[in-house]
DNA sequence: TCTGGGGTCCTAGGACCC
DNA sequence: TCTGGGGTCCTAGGACCC
């Protein structure tokens, strides 16, 4: 007998769990009724919206957009924050539920799972309607469930009509369901694709499945053969699954001005670095590649890449071996924002137990010294940490 | 005050070895 | 002095996802 999967899928995720949120602490207006978006803040030029509600969407704002753009359209918007830990937490208690009705559970991002269905407890449409009343009851969001005899399929079908509405996409239903779509409903096909495909005159998915394979694979190579076959309703391999460990770990920040002077480089460097390395280390892995990448003030994107010698995880280690790729790599230019990515991970053993009390009175003391520096100098980003730099270099100071 | 941040995978090309 | 191919590893850039 082959499987049933769920694709569950939260109705605006981030402004979904923002209303809830506001209305628990008592505010009156639902958000999720106005106009209104969860975006960042054009002062450290993060403008740009990250989710939006419905009314906001039907006046043309888009996931993406600056704040700016979306204000022209739409007046009346109404912006707040992200508080990425806040949907961490609603992300994992949705999970939790989940377990209630599945015993395979894969998270595919922090708002979507695929799940299998567990014919003991129901029909699929009793047990994907109970999913949905469980998680509005009890935490109060509305989710899509797209249910197919693919993964591919039933995140397709998440997708149709929005919000609050369940779908299915079975394999023997493509060609009523799936073909007559345009071929931007297509799961793995982004803008550049769609575009491609469009110049060969394939503009729906009926269109892609009835196209020699060959013309696909010339134009697209192996991506036009993989979407061959998903118009045919082929699933997803597991290269396109979740898998448990982590295959890189990196962290990149715009900078709220466009960095010039090469010591608030660094600074801004060890930032990026200290955050990275904290979270190899809590993945309890090491890496053997170094990833530095630069945004330009023009928005032009470069990166460089180094494999050490011997895989690491100090923070201080790897500050060095950026610094060092950044020397060959840079040109000069004003920079906008600097990313660190650390792949070709393996496990740390000498993060576990033994050596666990050291490790952490390094962290620290590392603290400490963050924290004296604060005091001293006050909240300034670039001074508190060029001056841990500065105080790094005299004192050759281990900061890991 | 215009344009995020965290990931995965693929491709093309070069270095190097047999 | 010329000409091979296969295989692996690495890197830079790009496409895609949420």
């Amino acid at each position: 007998m082959s499987k049933i999967y769920f694709h569950i899928d939260v109705n605006n995720a981030f402004l979904s769990w923002e209303a809830v949120k506001r209305l628990k602490e008592g505010e009156t207006t639902d958000l999720r009724t106005i106009p209104s978006a969860v975006a960042g803040d054009p002062k450290n030029r993060t403008g740009i919206i990250l989710a939006k509600s419905k009314p906001a969407k039907d006046m043309g704002v888009k996931t993406g957009e600056p704040i700016f753009s979306a204000v022209k359209k739409c007046p009346d918007l109404v912006c707040v924050p992200p508080n990425h830990s806040y949907y961490e937490k609603e992300s994992l208690k949705l999970r939790k539920l989940l377990e209630d009705f599945s015993d395979e559970i894969e998270p595919y991002s922090i708002d979507e799972c695929f799940i299998t269905y567990i014919p003991l407890l129901g029909s699929v449409m009793e047990v994907a309607n109970n999913i949905k009343d469980r998680i509005f009851n009890e935490l109060g969001f509305t989710v899509n469930i797209g249910i197919s005899d693919t993964k591919y399929l039933a995140k397709v079908a998440s997708d149709f009509e929005k919000p609050n509405k369940i779908h299915t996409l079975y394999v023997s239903e493509i060609k009523e369901k799936f073909w007559p779509l345009p071929i931007e409903n297509m799961f793995l096909l982004g803008g550049k694709t769609a575009a491609k495909l469009k110049t060969l005159g394939i503009d729906t998915v009926y269109k892609l499945a009835h196209t020699d394979i060959n013309i696909l694979r010339v134009h697209l190579k192996s991506q036009g053969e993989d979407l061959y076959n998903y118009a045919w309703g082929k699933d997803i391999d597991e290269r396109h699954s979740k898998k448990e460990t982590p295959k890189s770990v990196g962290h990149s920040k715009t900078s709220v001005t466009d960095l010039t002077n090469i010591e608030d480089i660094h600074s801004f460097i060890l930032d990026v670095v200290q955050d990275t390395c904290n979270r190899l280390r809590k993945e309890s892995m090491k890496a053997n590649t170094i990833t530095v990448t630069l945004k330009t003030s023009n928005f032009k994107v470069y990166s460089m890449a180094q494999t050490i010698d011997f895989a690491t995880n100090g923070t201080n280690e790897i500050f060095k071996d950026c610094k060092n790729i950044f020397n060959k790599m840079y040109k000069g230019e004003p920079l906008r924002l600097i990313g660190i990515s650390l792949s070709n991970l393996e496990p740390d053993e000498t993060t576990q137990l033994n050596l666990f009390e050291t490790f952490n009175e390094k962290e620290q003391k590392l603290d400490k010294t963050v924290d004296d520096i604060l005091n001293k100098f006050g909240n300034s980003h670039l001074i508190t940490r060029g001056s841990l730099i500065h105080h790094n270099n005299k004192n050759d100071t281990d900061i890991d």
